[in-house]
DNA sequence: CTCATTTATCGTAATATTGCAATAAATAAT
DNA sequence: ATTATTTATTGCAATATTACGATAAATGAG
């Protein structure tokens, strides 16, 4: 077999992808922009808002939690999630520092 | 069955969904990267660049092309890729707007 | 303790993605 | 026309993702 992912591309075309890949569907970016708009945190007002069943919901929350960018507080039975700030931050300047290479700027390529 | 993504979800999240999940491949990412650095464009180079088959390469160019962000340019025998800055700049804007989302300053979340 | 509420997990089916060998298509060179 | 070069396409196997019903786990209420 030949190399693994990691090991072929560098750590930052990891970390670039990983959190495009989580941001590469629309249920969780409505997930997001459903957690930022109520500016307290939601739990399962979000099955309500997006319409998923709860099972897909709690996967896709799960996925955002895992690359970092929301975390949950347990509150009682419910869970209550909101954007990891720290995580947010960086995650804009990632793409942010990508976004803004040059870009050559003549007419046509080549 | 229920209703298909593109109902379900706004324009906006598709769209943004929809580019976030081509960048959500690090070999996506490598050759944009590759494409961004050599500022004249590159087309079989990539091959050799990153550590994958030709047909593989190629099939996420086409991607790549699908969702606008680069274009190629037919030259004889060879195709030379390069960015679409129209398109690049688009992204960077869209992306810039979801991520500038105002997030809760607030120490914890609830 | 029992029941209701809420979320997570498991199991599974349907679909999508990824990677590549084989091959086609297109052009350049001889 | 034949051959070499470069890229695209096809076909397929392996893997990953998505969605959800069923069910478990955890807590609060009574």
């Amino acid at each position: 077999m030949g190399l693994t992912k990691s090991e072929i591309f560098s750590p930052l075309q990891n970390e670039l992808s990983g959190i495009a890949k989580v941001l590469g569907h629309p249920a969780r970016i409505a997930i997001l922009q459903e957690i930022i708009k109520s500016k307290s945190c939601i739990c399962g007002d979000l099955v309500q808002e997006i319409g998923l069943a709860q099972p897909t919901i709690s996967q896709h929350l799960k996925e955002l939690k895992n690359v970092g960018l929301i975390k949950g507080d347990i509150e009682g039975t419910r869970v209550c999630y909101c954007i990891n700030p720290e995580k947010w931050v960086q995650v804009k300047e990632l793409f942010a520092a990508f976004l803004d290479s040059n870009i050559p700027e003549g007419e046509d390529c080549c």
